[in-house]
DNA sequence: TCAAAAGTGTTGGACCTACACCCATGT
DNA sequence: ACATGGGTGTAGGTCCAACACTTTTGA
């Protein structure tokens, strides 16, 4: 699609003139992890984790990341994603991800100026990863506060992030501004504090809300699960990631297009056995 | 949050060994347009258009191209963006954007690696933009092919994305391609042929598909359309993005909560006088 | 008078919410 | 026996698609 004159510019083209920022694509790795129970009979309590890193190398050596890396110019942007947590953490394939959002705030590293593309990862409690350190996520619905203004309204929220792992608690606070005036409309996630590195606080936080708006309109929460699963099992990771109870009943027969009833039971817990099901991929597909 | 060892650290570094690719902000800018009718009865046809202007430097020289520029490393992204549009197409303040994806494929820019922060900007038919030309946007489905594999499936997509202003004709094909295979989805949008500079087509196929997804749950259609508009006006907003007729009847009780009547009515139309509406910018919020 | 848009009414069905209720299991 | 989860049934309401119908207007 070239013209000749494309090609004899491009032959005496030098880079840019501008001054270039570095980019990075950093992962947010979630997984759905069941907790054991004291008690026989109950099922294992379900928490949504988040896979983090200590950073070895200055700046906020010590303190924990996302995994991330300087993008490589020989690679697509997700390779260059996918290449980076094979060989951080040793993740390979057996994941779900999409790209997230770009952020590029001037002060997000005291290095340089630098241009994060954020993926969110899925994956299951079988996957094994390494290098790093699962974190429990419980995220806390602070404080709300909403006041109509002419022509709109100005929105604040506060959240608190906490990150727990078997050694470690991270604390962050979130905070969020939306404001809607005419036409013009802005959001804003700001950090108030944060015990991670950079403003990887900021991006989890983007994933998680992502993430939860994601389950409404997509099958995207089997990424999570493994094979084979309850339908109770279903429903608690709901609930884990949407923070509300759901109702029973009604929540069989509203999922009940997106999976398949397998031959499988699970036996041997305490209570009446429960039949096995897997994810139905055609449910949206319109197969006539 | 920086400890001293960072700030002792941050004094010698000297910037990335990494080589850094060229990165710049895009906006696609829409409109809704009232088309003229001949007949004096019929209400004036709504297009959707995009605005574009004509490359004056290689590569690429003399194509349409959607707005941008490389970014300004003392800027934010979206201040980059706005300053953009602000002194390119003269569009200042009286828009919504959002960001809407980033790319960076390897071979989107035959110069060097470029990767393109795209953002969508919608506004209405009575700000002016100056510097380019406004094109109807006629999206059609070409043609559908799903195939069931083991674990998944493939859902292939041709779309021809045709843009039209008053001088110009401009064709593009487009191929989508969605495997989905036990856990892992790929979703590769590829153009087969375009009369637009770089992967432009690409990313206006891609603000299309965001922009009709969000009209179903977002109030973001409020955003093309004037401050006061008749039910009519909304319903054949939402067709023209949608691509699809509404029952009338439904439409209004639907959208009702959306909107608040107003005291001004529409005359002079060869038919009924009808009720001007405004956007009723709360109803998502829950007042108490 | 009439074509076009504005706007209302109705009916059957799908789905949703809330709750009550029974079943099966391992200790 | 019993606590726990597995699973079904139902009554009332809401929402929705589809269609028929009436009203109002300017030329």
């Amino acid at each position: 699609m070239l013209t000749k004159e494309d090609e004899k510019f491009l032959e005496l083209y030098s880079d840019s003139i501008y001054e270039k920022p570095s980019v990075t694509v950093d992962a947010v790795i979630f997984r759905l992890f069941d907790k054991p129970q004291e008690n026989y009979r109950k099922l294992p309590e379900k928490k949504l984790q988040v896979y983090l890193t200590k950073r070895q190398f200055l700046p906020y050596k010590d303190k924990y990341s996302i995994v991330g890396t300087f993008i490589d110019l020989n690679f697509e942007l997700n390779q260059s994603m996918q290449y980076c947590v094979s060989q951080k953490v040793n993740l390979k394939n057996n994941y779900y991800y999409e790209q997230l959002f770009t952020f590029g705030n001037k002060d997000r590293d005291p290095r340089s100026r630098v241009i994060s593309i954020s993926y969110m990862l899925l994956t299951n409690q079988s996957t094994q990863v390494e290098g790093g350190e699962w974190f429990d996520v419980d995220l806390v619905d602070v404080s709300t506060n909403k006041k109509q203004i002419k022509g709109g309204y100005v929105l604040e929220k506060k959240y608190e992030l906490n990150l727990t792992s078997e050694t470690t608690t991270l604390k962050n606070q979130i905070f969020i501004k939306i404001t809607k005036n005419g036409i013009e409309e802005q959001k804003n996630i700001e950090l108030l504090a944060s015990d991670l590195a950079f403003d990887h606080a900021r991006i989890i936080f983007y994933a998680l809300e992502r993430l939860k708006n994601k389950l409404e309109y997509t099958d995207i929460i089997f990424n999570l699960l493994p094979e084979k699963f309850t339908l109770t099992e279903l429903k608690n990771s709901y609930e884990v990631i949407l923070r509300e109870k759901l109702l029973d009943a009604n929540f069989r027969r509203k999922t009940a297009k997106l999976v398949m009833p397998t031959s499988d039971y699970e036996t041997g817990k305490g209570h009446r056995t429960s039949q096995l099901f897997e994810h139905n991929n055609l449910w949206n597909l319109d197969i006539d």
